[in-house]
RNA sequence: GGAGGGGUUCCCGAGUUGGCCAAAGGGGGCAGACUGUAAAUCUGCUGGCAGUGCCUUCACAGGUUCAAAUCCUGUCCCCUCCA
């Protein structure tokens, strides 16, 4: 069996690691028990999660044990990385939420039965530290000057920092440590934008235990031109299916340019590593075959094959024009709300396709709507039954790809 | 606590001799053209509405004025230097 770190070092996770050869030893030679956190700051989980927990399923599935550490305490400070603006303070309750989501979410990814997983949250040991004794245990092994010129607060050097959020890398650690000692968990792993905040784990380990202890950190998802991937027009993209829909998700994907397809398939699928190269190679039009698989792919191991069954056959019906499908987005109305007519604009708010009828003005004067494939330009035009077809159906087109039926009924 | 500099539309950032400011420019976003449901490029739009006009915006609350983002008063918040 081939060591894990060359499966993830190949299928291009891995950015930065403390000690790559004795990591890479380790690995192949033991069972480990490495830890990722995942702070609740939202209702769910994020594509940016997933690729994490598609290294942590890469790791589950080479024999070692992973622990899913939920940062129900780590979120009450914030973690200031690569932010410029300080997070703004969450209530417990909304923290309790997000946590029981987290947990619910990576259980669909990591099988957590018997000793195969461990989900924790730190909440259990930071909510009631003890000021005086944290500081004087774990606060000493750290130098400020050298944390200043951690790359993690950079940016917030020039634009202001507070104490508490100064304090996160410590907390961190002292998961790191903590978990260490109860769990014997020696690897710690995140997003590249993590690395500040696990060498200083590893460091404390290290320094309290002189033990060894390693970290390392996986590629973060990126356009080409290094902006951050997984947004939308209407926010991140989620995991949790009522907040991106299995559609939108996969057309997510089915829509990344050219150049990412093959990382992306590294990264995101569990499709071997020939095929991934294979599908990488497709030239001009043809990629759109391997963004087809990607789409599929992620889309499966994220909501069920079904739904990435349903989900591919709605963009095949409506953007190749074979067939129908249920899984396109629509909204019914009763035919009597049709009766007099209802204008366009007030249609596109209710499919909620504009947010206020101004932009539904422009973007239909700009040629941006059609009615069943034919552009209206009239901006007060009033729909009615006759626009409908014999089906009761009426497909609403927003720009190239966004698409909405709507259906009648008596 | 002392001294100074600031808070502008989604973001950055102009604008402070009061009217020509719904507010330059850039970014982002949306739409159009070109395409391959790609990228790049070009074009238009980007506070709201019953849209040749009306309404609500320039930290907040008042005030001066025919008229204020621009002037005055108070409040809150932020930054820099000093302690």
């Amino acid at each position: 069996m081939s060591n894990v770190f060359d499966v993830l070092k190949e299928r291009g996770f891995i950015e930065q690691a403390t000690h790559e050869d004795e990591i890479r030893e380790m690995l192949g030679k033991e069972k480990v028990t490495f830890y990722i956190g995942f702070d609740p700051t939202a209702d769910s989980l994020t594509v940016g999660h997933f690729l994490t927990i598609m290294a942590m399923a890469h790791m589950q599935r080479a024999g070692h044990r992973p622990i899913a550490l939920i940062g129900g305490g780590t979120v009450m400070v914030g973690d200031p990385s690569g932010k410029t603006d300080m997070r703004k303070m969450m209530t417990v309750e909304q923290i309790e939420d997000n946590a029981a989501a987290f947990k619910k979410q990576l259980s669909r990814f990591i099988e957590f039965g018997g000793d195969k997983a461990l989900m924790i949250n730190n909440a259990d040991w930071l909510r009631n530290l003890n000021y005086i004794e944290f500081l004087r245990e774990i606060g000493a092994h750290f130098s400020v000057n050298r944390m200043l010129t951690a790359e993690c607060y950079k940016s917030r050097l020039e634009r202001g920092l507070t104490f508490l959020e100064f304090n996160y890398m410590v907390m961190q650690s002292y998961d790191f440590y903590k978990l260490y000692q109860e769990y014997d968990c020696v690897l710690q792993l995140g997003g590249n934008d993590q690395w500040s905040n696990i060498i200083s784990g590893v460091e404390l380990i290290r320094r309290i235990s002189s033990k060894p202890a390693y970290g390392m950190t996986f590629t973060l998802l990126t356009t080409s031109d290094g902006r951050k991937m997984g947004k939308t027009e209407s926010g991140a993209v989620w995991l949790d299916p009522d907040k991106t829909s299995p559609y939108e998700f996969y057309q997510y994907w089915r829509n990344v340019e050219d150049s990412q397809v093959e990382k992306l398939l590294g990264l995101l699928t569990f499709l071997p590593m020939e095929e991934v190269r294979r599908l990488g190679a497709l030239k001009g039009a043809e990629i759109n075959r391997a963004k087809e698989v990607l789409a599929f792919e992620i889309t499966k191991i994220v909501h069920g094959e079904n739904a990435a069954q349903d989900a591919q056959e709605a963009a095949k019906a409506l953007f190749a024009g074979q067939g129908k499908s249920d899984s396109i987005p629509s909204t019914t109305f009763s035919r009597s709300e049709f009766a007099q007519g209802m204008d366009l604009i007030t249609l596109l708010r209710k499919l909620e396709l504009i947010n206020t009828r101004s932009e539904g003005r422009r973007l239909i004067q700009q040629g941006g709507i059609y009615l069943a494939e034919e552009q209206i330009k009239q901006f007060d035009y009033l729909v009615t039954e006759e626009d409908f077809s014999d089906d009761n159906e009426l497909m609403v087109r927003k720009g190239k790809k966004v698409y909405h039926q709507v259906k009648l009924i008596d």
